[in-house]
DNA sequence: CGGTTGGTTGATCATGCTCAAATTTGGTGG
DNA sequence: CCACCAAATTTGAGCATGATCAACCAACCG
């Protein structure tokens, strides 16, 4: 990972700032550095080349909610206003490159179609969290990470527990009673901290819903 | 009401589907009438003119989630498919004018900001869903009815508590329950069903966190 | 009036949260 | 390679919020 080293950014979660965001070509962000913050100006929308991203909101006391998580290929960054209303930080060491101004209106057509991909996903996200309990949100969660990693059994997990529980609207605890449930009962096998193998791929779906 | 006569489609609670859809102009739907359904081919993106609309998803044992309700004015029926992914239905007699083809590359950049503002509203209510207790997804959700009917005490619920309810992912019981509890209070006053008087409005936007 | 629909209230229960510990993991230096 | 450490995760016990089940009530309409 030696781009960590070359890329001129602090390391560390909720590090400080990109210098390399104005970049014309990918940026380089390391674990938990910043991307964009609420408030800020938007600069455009982005495309992950590589690791991931994690799209949040807080509440005055600290409550968070992770709207989404974008992997390799995704695009995110699309607001409604000049400033961002989310914050936006790299997961792990994540390559992200800038595609266009949300607001040119040459790009309104190839920008749409990536827009209401996302509108259509935070509405899914939506049924999970109004209408479905603890195992069918991870179970949903499993589904849909292995579904855009190319269905393989073996999901890679760049995102911590605590990025899953407040993704999912649950806590850290109940995310982990979760995972320990499904691996008693044969479901899946936790091979490490970092991924999840699906063993019975019928059973989660249906736990899924 | 006399455009309900006038329209020729059935009346009730999830009523048959309007004949009226494929009008070039407004079409009148009686309360409960599905504008359109799951898997239903998309026709394009509709307007409000007046009424109220709420979309929403149903998993298969019935539990359903409204992704949202729209008023008069604003838009709806935006889908990243050429098939629709969500039920829409009236909730009380509405007249809804087409727009346009979601999928007709002219019109992107008209529909872009549009798309947008569906896609920052819905990332909001994951936030209440994911993050918020009872007490302030109602306090959220009237003081968003609020803004959104020009921020005069007086606020219309075109919808009924169970809408309410699997709006904020909540069950019935606990929306009257929270609503009791807010009269009681003081903070607001619930002069009949289908309105709310805000009284104190300070401490109706602090619950909302 | 009687019936139906929608809403409220009460009592009990269960899911998931909180607080607290134990344990595992991954990294670091000997 | 191994011991050690900090951080992350897992597990346990008790609790609280909101769900469920069951009456009750009010408005509306034939």
């Amino acid at each position: 990972m030696a781009f960590i080293e070359t890329s001129a950014v602090a390391i560390g979660p909720y590090g400080s700032r990109a210098a390399l965001r104005s970049a014309p070509l990918p940026a380089l962000y390391p674990a938990g550095a910043e991307i964009y913050g609420q408030g800020e100006r938007c600069r455009g929308i982005y495309q992950v080349e590589f690791g991931a991203v994690r799209v949040y909101r807080l509440l005055a006391d600290g409550r968070r909610q992770i709207t989404a998580f974008h992997l390799a290929g995704e695009m995110f960054g699309f607001e409604a206003d000049t400033v961002h209303h989310f914050f936006a930080e790299a997961i792990c060491a994540t390559g992200v490159r800038p595609i266009a101004a949300s607001n040119d209106s040459d790009q309104s057509g190839r920008i749409l179609p990536m827009a209401l991909k996302s509108l259509v996903r935070a509405q899914e996200h939506l049924l999970v969290l109004g209408r479905q309990n603890a195992v069918e949100r991870i179970a949903a969660f499993l589904g849909d990470l292995a579904d855009r990693q190319g269905g393989l059994k073996l999901i890679d997990l760049p995102m911590s527990r605590t990025d899953i529980s407040d993704y999912l609207g649950l806590t850290i605890e109940t995310v982990s009673r979760v995972f320990s449930r499904l691996k008693r009962q044969g479901v899946i096998r936790l091979p490490n901290l970092r991924s999840v193998e699906v063993v019975n791929w019928q059973a989660l779906q249906e736990m899924a819903g």
